[in-house]
DNA sequence: GACATTATGTTCGCTAACGAACAAACTTCC
DNA sequence: GGAAGTTTGTTCGTTAGCGAACATAATGTC
């Protein structure tokens, strides 16, 4: 048995458990490192892990027309991977790639199954969380629809910040247009707008926040109000 | 108490239960007949009433920049609205506008809660609901990003199609460019397309599909991707 | 230090979709 | 039958983003 004492957990879905039910849960929780590009769940897999990051974060693709993919979902410390799995779901529609390498703490399905059953504040932290999922999603939906390209990087730039949490993180350009499911040359563009207005810097694959009001304002609306749902359900 | 007994309850969702849970929803299930246009959740808003559509069919919209709305979800007798209640939230993160207007099933938010945590079965289409819609809210997230309007269009008269079970419903241009997130313009340029290309014809407020099958070709993937995910989960 | 590799910058012509405005046709209602 | 309202059709100039191709700059490797 691997143990979660070595590793310091520092998810927040894991923070939030009663005190019973995390002591339940530790024994059966491993420490796993993460590197960044890893493939967690590939789509229309069967999921064998669930993961609760620490300071890893990763995103979630929806693929069409069997090749292109975009991002919907952005998930950190705030979170799990492997939502399916609460709702009784073992496969995930979805591809996982690890966005940001680093620690995380994760169980076997198996586990997964009978703790859920009986840890009424992993369920409802659980439940939780996909509600706010679901809403992220749905808002990319839409953003994707509104949005330029511009707006829609500021707010990935964002998003990445609060989950990295540090103004200064490792990205290409490539990789960036990748998710947002635009040509680098977008992505390019933008950034060197920014850049020009001097909200951001960046060289070779590091992007460093300079202006945190400003790149809000540069964002679209969706950012805020995301993350204003997020806070919102953690204060009650 | 009102009864369900006075119109046939044909919502797909409730006809998977168990035959004991059915029995202890009966009572507490009233009909209700939902005319278009009607608003049953507000975005933000409190959820009274959990519905189970038998022929109606409804839109999830989400907004931005507090104005501009897109559709991220269609439902019909195949799912229910007020899936966040069976996440343990009681309020709608969508604008949830009655699309199709017909009968549907509903139930009380407090009658909800108590059969919910007795009936097993309940819980399962429920959760089973649940993980599909998030399916449908994330591919139209990929959708919006890299589909054009035609595809789009031909996607959302499919998906209609399968829930008014009718090659043939109302729908006025100025509604459907609303669901899209686009100008009328757009619209009535690409039905103007689908029309001579003989897929389909339509009058003032009326589509019927002649061609189903070049329908289904003129519409994205997204249509097939999100269907077959429907079927499979249901044939296992 | 030379070389391959990776990352960023720039250009081209082209298309889908935008916002705005107006015209025409079909219904409804008095 | 005429007026008002609704639905569809068309046009305009403008813009964001596309695909493709190529140029430059930074980094790692032997």
């Amino acid at each position: 048995m691997a143990g979660a004492e070595q590793v310091s957990v520092r998810n927040r879905l894991l923070a939030a458990l009663s005190r019973a039910d995390y002591r339940k849960l530790l024994p059966i929780l491993e420490p796993a490192t993460l590197a960044f590009g890893e493939i967690l769940y590939e789509s229309h897999a069967q999921i064998r892990h669930v993961y609760f990051p620490n300071d890893c974060f990763v995103s979630m693709l929806t693929t069409v027309d069997g090749g292109r993919a975009a991002e919907v979902g952005l998930i950190g410390s705030e979170g799990m991977i492997g939502v399916p799995m609460a709702l009784g779901v073992a496969v995930s529609p979805f591809r996982a790639v690890v966005q940001g390498g680093g620690t995380a703490m994760r169980m076997t399905t198996a586990n997964f199954r009978r703790s859920f059953a009986t840890s009424p504040s992993l369920k409802r932290e659980m439940f939780l969380f996909t509600h706010l999922l679901m809403i992220q999603i749905a808002q990319t939906a839409a953003c994707n629809r509104f949005h330029v390209v511009t707006q829609r990087m500021a707010r990935w730039i964002l998003m990445t910040r609060d989950r990295v949490n540090s103004s200064e993180f490792r990205i290409t350009q490539e990789f960036l247009a990748l998710m947002l499911g635009v040509r680098r040359v977008g992505v390019t563009m933008s950034m060197g707008c920014l850049r020009e207005s001097k909200i951001i810097v960046y060289r070779r694959g590091t992007i460093t926040i300079l202006d945190h009001e400003r790149l809000v304002e540069a964002a679209c609306g969706c950012y805020k109000t995301v993350k204003n749902i997020y806070a919102e359900a953690h204060a009650e």
